[in-house]
DNA sequence: TCAAAAGGTTGCAATCGTACAATCTGTGAG
DNA sequence: CTCACAGATTGTACGATTGCAACCTTTTGA
């Protein structure tokens, strides 16, 4: 019986996980996963400086530099003195990020809608419930994890 | 309602992913992300020829031959002649390759595992029914999506 | 038999990500 | 004021992916 939870979910795992990927797919066509990590990454925080962000993303400053600078020249992000300190400089979606990554969710949200669309109401329910519990179950993911993936 | 069982799938989207990536991590200190594709695909699919492994995968035949080097010299996998056609050159995977995608897999169930453990047998039975309705809604995942994230 | 097609590999070039070391500018403590 | 430290960028180097074009060998069809 365990095995059969296990396997159940691990079925829906790789349902789900087609779903990601497949949201993400157009993304990719404009960005790199790593460039596409630190949009994620500003979507989620807000605007921070160089160094946090690099940290966040767990890769040395000068490979943020680099990755950033390529992520300003096509217009998805903006670099920005921080007042009252000429050192640190601040990171932020521009309107072409922030649009990029909502974009993905959406298509995410969408997607999943339209399958649940499909079921009968009363197995809306059981999967509301299940995948409640599950989610409480596992507790939040570790936001270094996801970021593995670029989610 | 509706919007409450997509939100629950969301969430609970996100813990799985959380589990994949985690699971998937050691492997990709060993190989790159592309590299694992080759890995899952033939572990999947079993062993095949360059040509047909390049159009699973996306990618250039000459792509392939560079990356399947690479695999081989580390010994994740092996290229072999086919008996009877002098042409073709059959890829398969090698004790360590197949080790490795094993070890990804089991990872990955153990830890779901432990989650569903934590919950009393009512629960794991919702579980498990919400999980197979929604896999049973969403369908196969397109392979070539999940490949996208070397699943 | 011979030319065309199939299957793969090599040469070549571009792009990225990555890190380390060195550097430059600013800040802050003493 | 000065010196150590903080924050970020540049110089440098390397490895991986990727595709295109050219090429070699083998197969196959006329």
């Amino acid at each position: 019986m365990l095995i059969d939870v296990t396997d159940s979910t691990i079925v829906a795992s790789r349902a789900l996980l087609g779903i990601v990927a497949r949201s993400m797919s157009p993304a990719l066509e404009e960005v790199t996963v790593p460039q596409f990590r630190v949009l994620v990454v500003l979507s989620n925080k807000g605007g921070m400086r160089m160094g946090d962000l690099a940290e966040q993303i767990g890769v040395h400053p000068s490979t943020l530099t680099r990755t950033v600078e390529r992520l300003e020249q096509n217009g998805f992000i903006l670099r920005s003195p921080v007042p009252g300190n000429r050192r640190e400089i601040r990171v932020s979606l521009e309107e072409r990020g922030a649009a990029l990554v909502e974009t993905v969710t959406q298509a995410r949200r969408a997607t999943i809608l339209s399958i649940i669309e499909t079921l009968p109401a009363e197995e809306q329910e059981t999967v509301k419930q299940g995948m409640t519990l599950f989610a409480r179950a596992a507790g939040e993911p570790d936001p270094a994890d996801l970021l593995e993936l670029g989610i």
